[in-house]
DNA sequence: ATAATATATGAGCATATACTCATATAACCA
DNA sequence: TGGTTATATGAGTATATGCTCATATATTAT
């Protein structure tokens, strides 16, 4: 690897790298972000498909939906969620795609 | 996005990705994988370089070598660290050079 | 063997995190 | 308006995390 990699970080990045992969870090999250994947899923939908409380699910939602990591629409009463950052989504996808191949 | 990325993730794929961004999210393991793009480090260089105590340091490079993120030779009384897994360097290389930019 | 230097580790503490329950808020419909 | 359904949020609790100090371990040189 070569040295042109380094680069001293400040505060303002350091911070901003790592809320985004404290977003990927815990398995809830990965899993509401893996279902994201496939298509738009309101919370009640979400939290049927995964096993997890509603309220669970929110507030998880809440944490992505700071990040930028998702966005959603209304529709009646229901809220969809899906995702929203091309670059984090792929990190996800290329990681699980590595854990699952080695 | 196409429906093929969306896999339903066993326990232990789930615990794998979970750890490997858990590495990657805290500010002190940024900085110490950062600093060793570059180059080997001893555990007392790296805290000099980076501003931190001894034992931080020798605390995080251990989280780190148990994720095998990072490797080392002993030289004397010293040890060097390097860094041990191309994939995770490269997504968190990807990640600081996306926060930099955008 | 003893001293000096480098690194690793255990315990303690403060803070952060994730979940749950209860309840608030919002939209829709009769 | 009142009732129903969907989602959001606050408070409480248990656990996880990261740092620090003190000390243990390991290697080298005298």
């Amino acid at each position: 690897m070569d040295d042109s990699r380094y680069t001293d970080l400040d505060e303002e990045t350091l911070f901003l790298v790592s809320q985004t992969f404290k977003a990927l870090a815990d398995p809830t999250r990965i899993r509401i972000l893996n279902l994201l994947f496939n298509r738009e899923y309101s919370v009640n939908e979400i939290a049927e498909q995964l096993h997890l409380r509603q309220s669970t699910v929110s507030h998880q939602l809440r944490f992505l939906k700071n990040l930028r990591l998702v966005k959603f629409r209304r529709e009646g009463t229901s809220i969809y969620y899906s995702h929203d950052d091309e670059h984090v989504l792929n990190v996800l996808h290329e990681t699980i795609q590595h854990a699952l191949h080695h």
